[in-house]
DNA sequence: TTGTACGCGTTATCAA
DNA sequence: TTGATAACGCGTACAA
């Protein structure tokens, strides 16, 4: 392992000599330097990232945990991230799991990205008063040091209820997803509000916790009341993909008798026949947004929290029925 | 920021005991041991990972470098590479981009598992040569330092082949990736080893990139020859969905003229109609062998290549000609 | 138990 | 000006 002493032996310069060549400063005649550079080259000098670290206190890499690595539903999100952090000298690293959160407070990572439920909120707080810089994607968390980019899941449970609505859809259901995730909260927040805003709707709630069986399960029960024309509200993609495949278990098509919505557009989606509606979002921008505003506390910028919009896309899951 | 001087003035003893004391060494007496883990746990003490890292030369993480974020391929993968690593006390980063590829020269990371198409080989042979440790999952590469753990692409690409060959296609397309990829090239020899193997077959090769665009290309290709049933062999899953989304368009269904094998078994294909039939391997114990035989090159130990086993999974893509 | 050298680079201070 | 000396960041581990 070479280091800047073999280099400066070589050079027959001192160690700090060989640094300020090797970091461009003026305090070294360009002779020198060029001599320098060309010995580092010569010995395929790498520097230590530790040392560099120690030194600086920082590590120029930035974290971003998630829940899991499944999940056709990152890419996107995670590549937002790395082209703003890479364009402003930062790297990107994607953990997962417990054992990983060590490396913010071990100063591993000069900040975080969180988009993972096995942080609590205690932790993350503690964190931040340790003065680690953190951007949350999926919680409200109030703290100088902690930003929050959030998806405007109201707005899009809003969309997505109004919809059903207004395509003439009487009797509704709606998925949830776990009590405990804020994007499940906040769209259900906003569900209910649809529903007290239309008394004569006849809606029923079905728990679920974003995953495909649950939706599964919502089929089972939806076909099994058989009731006639419904309109299901699946509070994310994955659910509602469940309930096409039960439907598709037992030959019914999404869109005739039961109209759904999800939420996400995760590819998958355009897969699905009909294709499915949903409730879209930037998940490029959203990534690159997190990474923009946790660059800008790290540079000691206040920073007002951020909002993800949303949109809807209409599809032929959603089959309009006749004013009656 | 507290360090282990603070706990050693708090405690009234040097820091090397509290070193010690922190370390769970026996050198230190059970009293003054619990006074200075009192002493730590109150002042919230937590260890500099830099400098635990330029001390003992390890950092007690591994790296994950994948050529891109995209893909539900990656879940299971790195599940696996995941939970071998922090069994044995290694945390797991995922990387992706030419700048991550620093965090390993520079000593960040204690080894790497490569699946990144923007490594050469050249690249990596230069980190084998200063004593980095790597598992490769994307091309042959044989170093001292390296270890190999690739899938068995000629055994699968035998058993698509001998699957549409047992099932009565006489006309046979395939699709293949780009050249330069490893994987395409030893599913190609296998194809084309097959094929010389049956001289009585008509067979078409198309060339592909392994990106859904390319299967659709491919899809028109094969549809506009029109020349009666087929048998499709697409070098990826990903290239047989472009397949689907093209015949979709010209209302014609996968199955009956057209006979198509994937290669992977993505999440994906589970949701087309009809089923897609492909080849089959745990990604999960691909990447739970590649941490495992990082982690036994670490350790020092000889170790040999490992092969992932395929099998094939026969679906309704696939239909049975009557022999003629 | 403790003093201290060490790992490796950065940078302030000081000398030529 | 140009460059060397040395302190420093923080924890580890050997010698005393």
């Amino acid at each position: 392992m070479v280091s800047i002493k073999d280099i400066a032996k070589q050079a027959g310069v001192s160690i700090s000599t060989v640094s300020y060549a090797l970091n461009g400063s003026p305090k070294v005649t360009s002779e020198t330097s060029a001599k320098i550079l060309a010995i580092a080259k010569e010995l395929n000098y790498i520097p230590n990232a530790a040392a560099r670290q120690l030194k600086k206190q920082e590590s120029r890499i930035i974290g971003a945990f998630l829940t899991d690595f499944t999940g056709a539903f990152y890419g996107d999100l995670l590549q937002g991230m790395k082209e703003v952090l890479n364009r402003k000298g930062y790297d990107l690293i994607v953990c997962s799991g417990m054992q990983s959160h060590r490396l913010l407070p071990e100063r591993m990572i000069d900040g975080a990205i969180i988009l993972d439920s096995t942080f609590s909120d205690e932790e993350l707080l503690d964190y931040a008063d340790r003065g680690h810089k953190l951007v949350v994607l999926d919680r409200e968390l109030n703290h100088p040091a902690v930003n929050q980019v959030l998806l405007d899941n109201k707005a899009g449970a809003n969309l997505a209820m109004d919809y059903l609505i207004g395509t003439g859809h009487r009797k509704l259901y709606v998925v949830s997803g776990p009590a405990d995730t804020f994007d499940s909260r906040q769209r259900m927040i906003a569900v209910r509000q649809t529903l007290d805003r239309h008394p004569e709707l006849e809606a029923i709630i079905i728990e679920g916790d974003f995953n495909k069986g649950s939706g599964e399960e919502a089929g089972r029960i939806i076909l099994e009341r058989n009731e006639g024309p419904a309109g299901v509200f699946c509070l994310n993609d994955e659910m509602a993909i469940g309930l096409y495949n039960y439907a598709a278990s037992k030959g019914v098509r999404i869109g005739e008798e039961i109209s759904l919505v999800g939420f996400d557009n995760i590819d998958l989606t355009q897969y699905l026949e009909p294709r499915l509606a949903t409730i879209d979002y930037s998940k490029y921008r959203w990534g690159a947004m997190a990474s923009e505003q946790l660059l800008r506390i790290i540079g000691g910028e206040e920073v007002e929290h951020e909002r993800i919009y949303v949109s809807l896309i209409e599809a032929d899951s959603v089959q309009r029925r006749s004013a009656d």
